[in-house]
DNA sequence: TTACAATTGTTGTATATACAAATGTAGTAA
DNA sequence: TTACTACATTTGTATATACAACAATTGTAA
């Protein structure tokens, strides 16, 4: 549905309908991400941890290595691995050679998640994608990139 | 920034990136949206909510209809409009013809703070929407259109 | 060595959010 | 009337988030 039609208003510019929109969209799909983790009880914000730490191949994150790659920041890293050690899909250590230092790593059970997972959110992403063309998918990222610039 | 470059990953298909991308940048814009409002006090959702109800031009919101319109749907409206009212930026009397319903209204101070605030979120839409050319600017709102249907 | 600043994480507090259950009101059929 | 269903909002509970204050550790300079 247009972003106009939506929002139940006539007459916007359009940079204003532009970020609505981009905000929309994205609630859009977060939802849907949402939905996809539910039954597993994970959420995305923990879902994204997990990923990081996948990401690592073996070497351990520590708290802000993970905070500055967190898709939406959030100033609360250390609360959020505290779950996900809870359900011990990862574990956490203080780094032997700076004892302020906390290595968190995933663990097998994390991995195992993830691995459940990944179809599932592939599909999401491509039931999305696919209603645009592959060039469209190009140019979007491409401004979309110019935007955050 | 690129946004495989922020995220620090290589190798993402352009799906999964599409996704990333305009959830990220939707928290860019989420978060410059805040800034504007910290200073007056007001989350971006009770702006959200103050707008809709300026929408209504004198006419009252009930909650589900302000519920519908919500840029992100949000379980608890109910709290919200406690905070607007609190603020005495909206009023709320119970509906004498259903008195299930609830009538919300925004008062003379909420449409002052929006008057306010109106210049300096038009000044932040701009300036985002000036990084790319107009007629991107009807396109990307075009394709964000397609990928929510 | 001591003092002090910088770094890294944790905790406290207030607010926001998701979801389910509860409340109060209206409409309708026996 | 009573019972039942639908509707509109509120409340309870758990979790998430923003932001500031706090604590522990490290590095550095007098």
């Amino acid at each position: 549905m247009k972003i106009e039609e939506l929002l139940k208003t006539n007459e916007m510019p359009e940079a204003k309908k532009l970020v609505l929109n981009i905000i929309v969209t994205a609630n859009y799909l977060s939802e849907g991400l949402a939905e996809i983790l539910k039954p597993f009880e994970i959420s995305s914000q923990q879902f994204n941890v997990l990923r990081i730490l996948r990401g690592q191949q073996g070497k351990p994150a520590n708290l802000s290595t993970i905070q500055e790659r967190m898709v939406s920041k959030m100033s609360n890293t250390t609360r959020l691995v505290d779950k996900l050690v809870d359900k011990n899909l990862c574990a956490r250590i203080v780094c032997p050679s700076n004892r302020r230092k906390i290595e968190i790593r995933i663990t097998e059970l994390g991995l195992k998640l993830l691995e459940k997972l990944d179809p599932l959110i592939k599909d999401h992403e491509e039931s999305i994608a696919k209603k645009i063309n592959q060039k469209e998918i190009l140019s979007l990222n491409t401004k979309l990139n110019e935007l955050r610039s």
